[in-house]
DNA sequence: CTGCATCTCAACCTTTTGGATGATGCCGAC
DNA sequence: GTCGGCATCATCCAAAAGGTTGAGATGCAG
């Protein structure tokens, strides 16, 4: 029994690889789409046992806004995330949004088969390499900023100094400065490098 | 007349997908290399007329590093760049190791394949959204920073203090302001956090 | 030989950051 | 209605970072 598939990815090349690669006797290609939006439309017709898709999509809505809403559909098809990022927040962002698996893109396409098939049976599907981290993410969740203290982390990253800061907020630096004290409470850090360091590394932001 | 391609990308699905996609009568592919030291052992013995080249290639030397021993071939293949990442630095690098010219993978086939031609025939190929940036960044040349600096400046990105800095290196603190004193000097920010920033942009780092 | 760049270090001073503690007002959950 | 989380602000203090100046050692290129 074949597999439907819809792939989406922003990129034409990638798309024409993946159709090259999967469409096999026992996965069909039924359809591609460039950005979230359109995958979601097209799902919502087409009826794909499985999505495959990218995390980055260029403009527009993520992948993991995309596997919300791809999951919200019915009936849902199962969402497998190929991305080339294995930051930490987006697997496990991914996952809790409802992907059944996630891939990174160097594996070898017999294994995104597999993944495939896998996950029209309603498994889950984690690259090998990554099962590990997700479960050590899991037991070490990164503590949950709140959406002001996100903002001035992204405010801080980019360069800003605690004044700066105050200013594209409108507050007072005190209040910075408390945001700031929290951030790295919950970050485990004490300089706005390791912060910014930190976050990156996570995909915290 | 059909021009002869030498794939290098270090995920088996963008090269099958290249490969689909520029496999046409006018543009030959006549071998894939996973890494770039593949690609230039495959090219000495190949004699492509033109490499295609992505710039991250996992483990081993990077596309740029590639570029250079490629263009030191004798007869040399044009070398075209394309990847992902539109990071000055890297652009400015792969033209100076002898690149013909650098796309983005988020372009339409066709300009691909225009690429490979133009760049077969001696011509150079900016992505035209690139070339503005890239003569821009040729008269505004980021500084040069001294091998020490770099090293101090990657240390710095990573959260650590300039106390950590110093041990890593094994110099005094003095040391470390100093170096970082002038980085800043040079890149004409005054934190650490801009400096990070500001490398990570242009690919400094 | 002599600049010139680089790396190294030091002392001095100012500004920024970070830590501790606490207060106020708001809102939603129980 | 009260309790807890959140955002706001404040004060005080200590530590880190940044700016300035200068200086010794090295090594290379003209």
């Amino acid at each position: 029994m074949t597999t439907t598939v819809l792939l989406v990815d922003d990129h034409p090349v990638v798309r024409s690889g993946l159709r090259a690669v999967l469409d096999t006797d026992t996965v069909h290609v039924i359809g591609e789409a460039a950005t979230g939006e359109e995958a979601i439309t097209l799902a919502a017709h087409l009826h794909p046992d499985v999505v495959l898709c990218d995390l980055r999509l260029g403009a527009g809505i993520d992948g993991i806004q995309t596997t919300a809403a791809l999951r919200a559909l019915d009936p849902a098809p199962a969402v497998l995330i190929l991305t080339t990022f294995d930051r930490d927040a987006e697997i496990l962002g991914a996952i809790e949004a409802g992907a059944a698996g996630y891939l990174l893109k160097d594996v070898a396409p017999d294994v995104i088969v597999e993944g495939i098939h896998r996950a029209a049976g309603g498994d889950m599907f984690l690259a090998p390499d990554l099962a590990g981290r997700v479960l050590q993410g899991m037991r070490n969740p990164l503590p949950r900023l709140t959406d002001r203290e996100l903002e001035v982390l992204r405010l801080m990253s980019t360069g800003a100094a605690n004044k700066d800061i105050a200013r594209n907020l409108f507050v007072t630096e005190a209040t910075v400065k408390s945001h700031i004290a929290h951030i790295f409470t919950k970050l485990g850090v004490d300089s706005r490098s390791r912060a910014i360091h930190l976050a990156q590394e996570t995909g915290l932001i």
